[in-house]
DNA sequence: TTTTAATGGAAAATGATTATCAATAAATAG
DNA sequence: CTATTTATTGATAATCATTTTCCATTAAAA
């Protein structure tokens, strides 16, 4: 089974759990999240269900966006300077690295992170519960485009 | 000398080298932002001048942070959820750990950083020029308050 | 003294998000 | 399968807190 379909499963099951309904728009929602791999925004997610549902309103993608923010199936990347972006695939804290061109935003995986927590715990005093780590640069596409 | 002044005679400087006025005003946000430890928002720049110059208007805290950020003395710290606070030190990225319940923020030292930086490079392919890394916990002052 | 940048006070813009509400349709029990 | 209930949708208006703009007044620079 393809990997977006397993999280598009897990997504469904999470509001069917809460008794949540599930309607074609919620569909096609979840369907834009699981596949997605640049961590779309509210409008960029509009666009791509209006493809199927041209009728579908963007207070609709808001709503089921808060939902899904709820039952913690969705990670949230506020921008002050920007829309939000949102990951459903790894609904919990992590990098990212961002293209300051395109704007698209990637998840590389870093295995120093484990490490840097702890040192900052310990220098620090602080107890961490929460992470936002945004590196920003070119993307390998946009750098050979010029 | 202490820190804080060798830091307001820097930004002095970089006003005047780009013809900027030297104002009351102008002097007093300068040492609020260099003697401040906690990245003060806009809003607390400015109730602290007033202490000084009672009718200090806010748009001219705006405008001077507006100021400062064009000549590389302020670095901004833009968060989607809260107004912006500003670090005068050190204006350039660097890790910060903000404490969710009474909402400091501090400037930790992290080792780690630089091969984080070239790990994502390696892996990702991405020219990487910037960072934003925040930590978000509970600072030890706050746990002690619990 | 002259020039013009900076200030202060207020009003205006900003624009993504939230609220509203009538119409629609998902769920479920009979 | 049908009826009932009520969550969801779609369209639009309202919101909200910064931040920006405006402009007459003040004062820094030379
Ligand atoms: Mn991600
Ligand atoms: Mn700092
Ligand atoms: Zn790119
Ligand atoms: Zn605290």
């Amino acid at each position: 089974m393809p990997d977006p379909e397993i999280r598009m499963r897990k997504m469904v099951e999470a509001l069917r759990e809460n008794q949540y309904r599930i309607t074609p728009q919620r569909l096609a929602i979840l369907k834009v999240l699981a596949e997605s791999k640049g961590h779309p925004s509210v409008e960029s997610i509009y666009e791509q269900v209006k493809t199927n549902f041209p009728t579908t309103s963007l207070a609709t993608i808001y709503k089921n966006v808060a939902v899904l923010k709820d039952l913690h199936q969705l990670l949230e990347l506020g921008f002050s300077d920007d829309s939000n972006r949102y990951d459903g695939n790894k609904p919990y804290d992590h990098p990212h690295v961002v293209c300051t061109v395109c704007r698209k935003i990637l998840d590389p995986d870093i295995s120093a992170l484990a490490d840097m927590t702890q040192e900052l715990t310990r220098e620090t005093g602080f107890a961490i519960t929460r992470h936002r780590l945004d590196f920003f640069g070119i993307c390998p596409d946009c750098q050979a485009r010029q």
